[in-house]
DNA sequence: CGGCAACTTGAATCGCTTCAACCCGAGTGG
DNA sequence: CCACTCGGGTTGAAGCGATTCAAGTTGCCG
């Protein structure tokens, strides 16, 4: 919730920091290897991009600001978003020697990120960095079930869910209110679906589901009762007790 | 007993220790360990959940025989895999500290499971798995584009071509044929549709792709050729030179 | 002002699901 | 021995959800 180590209980000021602090303990050192980090982000214009397929994918680097897509193009030119990276997200990071990048990354806005520091030595950052894989391999889990098991209308909410909760841990999110910088062309990339669509879905849940969203921002309702409704439960990796997902 | 290291260079008999000896050099040590792992195999019915979602996974172990599938249930009971578990496959890996099973996994077949030896002294073993864990998301992300923007006959088509892939790489498949365990409802569960459609499609695929599935083995006439034709190209998640596996 | 990108809406079409019936081979038990 | 069931495969017909194509709107920016 509030970031972790000690002098502050304010959202953290910087949402990257805020979400890396929220997955693991950062401990003095870690932070400051951070924010020295963050002192060399670079921006990034909009349609960029930042790796592509089947190369090497440079240095780890962290999301500052900004949305980006991991991205995989069909041969009749059709796009289908992998996952949305956010703001401190990881990009580029492998575990394998000799890495080859298996999808494109692309800023879908303007976007700073800066160099992820070396974990070798800070133990705390390397937990950080395995958590933070953890969760991205679990939200790859859910868009394989949204675009597999649900449809039109329950992939959307579905995702917005997601995001809601992604954002939260940033501290980019309160009550199920957000910024949203994509077009609905970009929402149908990531849901499998057509723009027209999604337009069409979109209105149906403002009707039904209470959702506002005025082209900036997204508002839910009750995020807790519609991940309920639709059936979502919150993305959890580690943590042996169980978290209050109670249904008593 | 000795599989890869000196003598034979016919196929490893034991598919599981061939596909991990193609991910990465094992060497005496690695090939010893895993042989002593082996030899404690146990048998696991089909049906029979190994992991469950939300609990904790259990100590790692690899996939010696049979298939398995990591699964999601949606509320309405519907089912989607997540990824199909196949021989020399690893599960329950996983880098953060107290993991929760993000997905439960269940036998497809009858299988036999063995205890995957821990990595920690093993670096060419720590290698194996980095790699194997990197080729698994790697086809998570070609599950998320088959269903994000494929059709039906694509889907079927694209997944056939995976399977080949990753059963050649145990010794399990020879010029595009090999055995085939699952059935087409099951096959429905991966590719996220219904058993009917699936059943559809396969005709087709029978009339027009000179594909021949008699329930129990598969053979795809040319394999590399199809994935010219539907734009597949086969996985690779390392080495910047290019890789062959060639199917001569 | 024109031009462009994003959003909106309608109508026709298509792909997939749904529901149904039926076939077949492998047990199983009277 | 045959009637029975049961899981898996096969096929047809009807219905719906999503796509496609098209036209029109809005807001923004040079």
């Amino acid at each position: 919730m509030s970031s972790i180590p000690s002098r502050r209980s304010l959202p953290a000021p910087v949402p990257a920091l805020c979400r890396l602090a929220a997955l693991a303990p950062l401990g003095a050192t870690g932070t400051a290897a951070l924010e020295a980090a963050l002192s060399q982000a670079v921006d990034i214009p909009a349609r960029r991009e930042l790796i592509l397929e089947g190369s090497h994918p440079g240095e780890p680097r962290i999301i500052v600001k900004g949305w980006a897509a991991r991205v995989r193009m069909q041969v009749d030119g059709s796009r289908q978003f992998l996952s949305l990276l956010l703001p401190g997200d990881l990009i580029a990071l492998f575990g394998q020697p000799d890495p080859v990048a298996t999808s494109t990354v692309v800023a879908l806005t303007a976007l700073k990120v800066c160099p992820a520091p070396s974990c070798d030595r800070l133990p705390s950052l390397a937990s950080a960095y395995a958590m933070s894989k953890a969760i991205e391999d679990a939200y790859l889990l859910d868009q394989i079930g949204r675009l597999g098991r649900l449809r039109a209308q329950g992939r959307l909410l579905h995702l917005l869910l997601e995001l809601n909760e992604r954002l939260s841990l940033a501290g980019l999110a309160q009550n199920g209110s957000f910024e949203m910088p994509l077009t609905q062309e970009q929402m149908a990339d990531a849901l499998g679906l057509t723009a027209v669509h999604v337009n069409r879905m979109l209105k149906q849940a403002r009707r039904e589901c209470g959702l506002v969203w005025d082209g900036r921002r997204v508002s839910i309702a009750d995020p807790v009762q519609l991940g309920v409704r639709i059936g979502r439960a919150p993305v959890r990796v580690s943590g042996g007790r169980r978290q209050e997902l109670s249904t008593p």
